[in-house]
RNA sequence: UGGGGUGUCGCCAAGCGGUAAGGCACAGGACUUUGACUCCUGCAUUCGUCAGUUCAAAUCUGGCCACCCCAGCCA
């Protein structure tokens, strides 16, 4: 759905001015995930850029696996990345690519650097290498004593690696730019080394593979992107991102421009720590309700545009932000509010017997689906002598501006009648077995005939016809304010709240609730927005509760 | 310590030399058969900081401060 919240957006600025200089210019864009974890909600700001600006521009959204490092990918991603990509609506008009798919390509851009005196191939062990560029950055670093060996020994030696002749870490390819370089990335960066690992699509056909500093520039030129638009700790990346798609000589140079990071509070969204989450059994696996990844938010009933709108309201600028996640649950509200159909849960069920009606009576009551929206229809709910109200809503002892069920006192039942609390019924340990109430049958579900008030409304649900169910309540995962608060040196593992999950069996539903299916979403009325859990009939997940609905007293 | 980047209300963010948009949050008030929603009202004499240029600066210049990224044969 189309925003107009949108705050700034400097990458079109940019884009404009390429167009204004070359008019034919068509916008072509990627998303490059590496299929090493499953997306989360920082993901999206990169997917939703990339999308909406080839989008905005009438051009092509490609989506590429960024799968050159073997050691750490697997199908498994690769699916759940298609699935939530295509779940937030960035479908990818401009095709599915695989990095890995271009290892011939890069194999034969390698030589032609070598070939042109551009690259080399070295010797240096890794911890000799790690020697030679030094501890300090502010000096250069050493020459490494390959560095101007033959090109025909390059040559020879490249081919040989390819061919497996070496072991892991033996030998390394190396761009020949520029050792004293300020920007350490220039100073003679390995762009090929040798890991005999099987790689997920290729099998093991290679035992070198590209590192992502030389095949990323080469997947954005053959795929024809024009812009790779990326997050801001690739910025020192990109004179040699540049200094690649020059050598090698594309025609069509790809740009590569930098936009800021974006955490969100409360969460922690490093695929390390969400696999560690994962992989110790902490949570229930990667689409755990208490997870930032997509198809978690999904399952609690998140929808893609609430997550579009988030990303899109935080807006695009070059400085990192840190967005409340409340600014999320704010947009979910705002969509719920307007399509979320209204039901009546009750969490806490305590019973109240309206004394005036018969035993066998069964009164019903059109109930609206939507307060504002008549378009959304109505419902009939049927209203017997024993009801069940929440325990919320009654106080013994009310607190001042207490606007519910109290001793003596009279309250709506919403789209039903007016009643007034006569006596309480206590069980021997003195808690309530039964509320006696009578019920305004002049009034009905109108107002009274005699002019008088009621201020306060509250839910309920007939006790024949009410269903069981169970709740899921979901608080956000970490306590912390910022993830940057916990301790140096201190596992994110101890951080987690072990109050997130609160589960609320015995709670009672509306009987029409049973014909939902997995996915629906309702607003419980006074109570929160809910979604019918994907993996437990019967079961609901908070999504978001309503704006202060508890909170004044 | 060096290089790169960023600093405008609690959180995002517009602004690009002419005298601080907007959203979220928050606080009042109105309305309400959801204490929801909706609707009003309020909310930066100030733009990290100190100087300078100018009739005029958040916008230009210089110094300083804070935060983020970089020493993978990860992406």
């Amino acid at each position: 759905m189309e925003n107009e919240i949108y705050n700034g957006n400097f990458i079109h600025d940019i884009i404009d001015e390429d167009i204004s200089l070359d008019p034919e210019l068509k916008i072509h864009t990627r998303f490059p995930p590496e299929p090493n974890g499953y997306l989360h909600i920082g993901s999206a700001k990169a997917i939703m850029i990339n999308y909406e600006t080839a989008k905005k521009y009438g051009g092509q959204f490609n989506l590429r696996y960024d799968d050159t490092n073997p050691a750490k990918e697997s199908d498994d991603f690769v699916r759940s990345i298609y699935e939530d990509l295509t779940w937030l609506g960035a479908t990818p008009n401009g095709g599915i690519f695989y990095g890995s798919d271009y290892f011939e390509k890069c194999y034969e851009f390698a030589v032609q650097l070598i070939k042109q005196g551009d690259a080399y191939v070295c010797e240096l062990s890794k911890e000799d290498l790690a020697q030679y560029k030094g501890t300090d950055r502010s000096e250069a670093s050493k020459e490494s004593p390959y560095r101007n060996r033959p090109i025909e020994e390059s040559l020879d030696l490249f081919e040989r690696m390819k061919n497996g002749e070496f072991p892991d870490g033996a030998k390394t390819l190396r761009a020949k730019i520029d050792p004293s370089s300020d920007n350490t990335y220039l100073r003679d960066p390995v762009i090929y080394r040798i890991r005999h690992v099987h790689h997920h699509r290729q099998g093991d056909k290679w035992c070198i593979y590209p590192m992502y500093d030389f095949a990323h520039p080469i997947q954005d030129a053959l795929e024809g992107i024009t812009h790779s638009l990326c997050s801001s700790e690739f910025k020192n990346h990109r004179p040699l991102y540049e200094w690649v798609v020059d050598r090698i000589g594309f025609e069509k140079k790809p740009k590569q421009r930098e936009f800021g990071r974006m955490n969100v509070t409360y969460t922690v969204m490093s695929k390390r720590y969400l696999r560690e989450l994962v992989e110790t059994g902490r949570v229930d696996g990667w689409d755990d309700p208490r997870l930032p990844t997509l198809c978690a938010l999904r399952r609690r009933g998140y929808t893609p545009e609430a997550i579009f709108n988030f990303v899109r309201s935080a807006g695009v600028a070059k400085a990192d932000c840190t967005v409340d996640i409340r600014w999320l649950e704010a947009c979910v509200r705002d969509e719920f509010n307007e399509k979320a159909p209204r039901r009546v849960v009750v969490a806490h069920p305590i019973k109240v017997i309206i004394d005036n009606i018969d035993e066998d009576a069964e009164i019903t009551f059109k109930l609206p689906n939507h307060p504002q929206n008549p378009e959304m229809g109505e419902r009939e709910v049927k209203f017997t002598r024993e009801i069940y109200i929440d325990a919320d809503d009654f106080a013994e002892v009310p607190p001042p501006k207490f606007f519910r069920l109290k001793p003596d006192g009279e309250v709506r039942l919403m789209g039903a009648y007016i009643i007034k609390c006569n006596s309480i019924e206590k069980n021997e340990d003195g808690s309530i077995r039964a509320i006696h109430a009578t019920a305004d049958l002049e009034a009905g579900n109108g107002n009274p005939t005699d002019g008088r008030k009621v201020k306060g409304t509250i839910h309920w649900l007939s006790a024949k016809y009410a269903l069981p169910t169970t709740l899921m309540m979901y608080d956000r995962l970490f306590t912390v304010e910022n993830v940057a608060d916990i301790p140096e040196g201190a596992s994110y593992l101890d951080y987690l709240n072990p109050n997130s999950l609160v589960k609320i069996e015995g709670a009672m539903m509306e009987a029409s609730l049973a014909d939902s299916k997995a996915g629906d979403k309702f607003q419980f009325v006074r109570f929160g927005y809910f979604s019918k859990d994907t993996h437990n009939d019967n079961t609901f997940n908070l999504v978001v509760t309503l704006k202060d609905t508890f909170a004044k007293k």
